[in-house]
DNA sequence: ATCCCGCATT
DNA sequence: AATGCAGGAT
């Protein structure tokens, strides 16, 4: 059976989940929103973020530690994250907290940069460059690699799925970015790890299909 | 009890 | 490969 190519499998996703949505917040919201979200349900983030009022950086560096772990409190972690956050927050610094600027720069080096963050994995490292950065490093999560595992595709590893993604697509951030957020809604809402497979528009062509 | 858009350490 | 980290929702 042949596997679908990563744009018909992107196409197939609109077509069950419409136009995708592009993660919320500020570029720096974005950034500490990736960090409050690892192993979390976005809900929580939401929480952290509502009582939070906007995130600031130079507020963030000023604060006392303990404050900082206040706020992000439902999200967990929270030592981890705190420290995490601070660290990005004065990686994002030596680029005068501007966006703009940051974006200026090569996408590798701010992907090794950020990588060299304690706290910050692959999966963040990627959500950042994609949604806040503007680069397309394609994102892999949990969900993509069970959806992937399903769907009958054999990578033995994250570099074969990277590059499943990033050969079969335009090299452009916004596509990467709302097929992160398409897999992450059908992960949710069909290819669960107890998959719910009524109506999944995969449900004829997956081998891990359980009708 | 199990799960949630992980990461670091061992 | 396994485990600790944290807290809240279901």
């Amino acid at each position: 059976m042949e596997r679908l190519t990563a744009q018909q499998v992107y196409d197939r996703l609109v077509e069950g989940y419409g136009k995708p949505r592009w993660w919320p917040g500020t570029p720096y919201e974005i950034m500490v929103s990736a960090v409050l979200v690892q192993n979390t349900a976005w809900t929580q983030v939401e929480k952290a973020l509502t009582a939070w009022g906007k995130p600031e950086p130079s507020t963030v560096l000023t604060m006392p530690v303990e404050q900082l772990q206040e706020m992000i409190r439902p999200c967990g972690f929270t030592k981890a994250k705190a420290a995490t956050i601070r660290g990005v927050t004065e990686w994002y610094r030596g680029y005068g907290f501007d966006i703009e600027q940051a974006r200026t720069a090569d996408q590798h080096r701010l992907r090794r940069e950020l990588l060299g963050l304690k706290g910050i994995g692959a999966e963040t490292a990627d959500a950042m460059l994609v949604f806040a950065l503007h680069k397309p490093s394609f994102v892999i999560d949990a969900y993509t690699r069970r959806f992937l595992d399903r769907m009958g595709y054999r990578f033995s590893d994250d570099r074969q799925i990277r590059r499943f993604f990033e050969s079969g697509l335009p090299a452009d951030y916004r596509v990467y970015g709302w097929y992160h957020w398409l897999l992450l809604e059908h992960g949710k809402n069909h290819c669960r790890k107890q998959p719910v497979c009524e109506g999944c528009v995969f449900s004829e062509v997956c081998p891990g299909r359980a009708l």
